[in-house]
DNA sequence: GGCCGCGTCTGACGTCTGTCACGCGCGCCG
DNA sequence: CGGCGCGCGTGACAGACGTCAGACGCGGCC
């Protein structure tokens, strides 16, 4: 039998997730969870074969528990679970550990197939949103243009993103403007929209 | 037997609704669609009682398929399901004749006591939903206002601004400082932010 | 009618932003 | 070593932005 963790932070999608595997006859949902800070300490009690976290979560965000969850429990195989294809976060994804990347927009029956794959020691990946990870290659902004792009994201202005980074207002301007030419975008909001849809942050 | 449709854009997360809701002994999901113009041809062929309707969906919104489902089927009826309670959606979706509003925090036992009480003609509001509808009360923000922010959200100039709604740069520049003012933010995007999160737009 | 409040619209003024040109430090390769 | 590319940082300038004061129409109220 599989011991499942499920991390989600809807409950009625949990809910439903779980019924659905539970029809599963070698499956088994040994704990829910709605928060990513919960994640650790839930596994430590349930010891689950396998960890299904969503990113989008209060309390820390899936990828953060991914990490924390492979460095507590080795053994415990982590599947990411996600809305949509953003493909940055697969990337970070395989950097933290995970076995296995799915979206929300493939068929459910695909669920309990990578759960499988995965406590066989496989990887599992959805194939669309691999090919658009490699199709988009590496981000052509500098840590530091990522960096004030995220300030400027929610509306800061540029004497508090040079504040907050400790820069001149100067460099932030410029960086920005790096920023907005290599987005191809005219405002700073235009390039932290873009840069965010294709995971360049 | 209670007929239902059930649209919702992720795959996954509709098949497991579906599942959930297919263990009901009165219940048949008869149909599903993952996009919001899907809606109403489906629901022709299928004749359900009740539509169960996400709001972010591809292909036009839930609100916008629920106007045209209720005008189309008035004997179906409408139950908005969404992700988590922007006020503002409430109140839309109560106007284009919805007869229930859910939302994916609440347990997933909710969801067909829920689609029970619409059939027997009873409404069903979140009740967390409906106290926060209620303490935000009406938006400060006047038509033009919403309508300049709502283009500002995502990064326009305020001459695309001007352009798209036949305004004056003068007058736009006029909207989103009485906007700012009204929202307490400092810049038009963190107007737009505090503005989307009340529900304002 | 006279008045006030409100939403809508416009132009003018000071501040902030985006762009440009330039300097600095560092790793790399001929 | 000298040059070269690259990321990082700074200052100056045109243009966009946010604010202000004001004009017009409209409905409500004394």
């Amino acid at each position: 039998m599989i011991r499942v963790l499920l991390a989600e932070d809807q409950a009625m999608v949990r809910g439903a997730l779980r019924t659905l595997l539970d029809l599963e006859d070698d499956i088994s949902v040994v704990c829910e969870v709605g928060r990513g800070d919960e994640v650790v300490p839930a596994a430590r009690t349930c010891l689950p074969d396998v960890a299904l976290l969503d990113i989008e979560m209060p309390g820390g965000d899936g990828i953060e528990a991914a990490r924390e969850l492979t460095a507590a429990l080795p053994d415990c195989r982590v599947v990411v679970l996600t809305t949509f294809g953003r493909p940055g976060f697969l990337r970070r994804a395989m950097e933290v550990g995970a076995a296995g990347f799915l979206v929300k927009d493939s068929p459910v029956a695909e669920l309990a197939v990578a759960i499988r794959k995965v406590v066989a020691g496989e990887r599992v990946i959805d194939r669309d949103l691999a090919a658009a990870a490699l199709a988009m290659g590496a981000t052509p902004l500098s840590t530091r243009e990522a960096d004030v792009l995220r300030a400027a994201a929610d509306g800061a202005t540029v004497a508090d993103i040079a504040r907050s980074l400790y820069l001149s207002e100067g460099t932030v301007r410029n960086y920005l403007s790096n920023a907005i030419g290599k987005t191809g975008a005219r405002t700073r909001v235009e390039a932290a929209r873009v840069a965010e849809d294709k995971g360049w942050l």
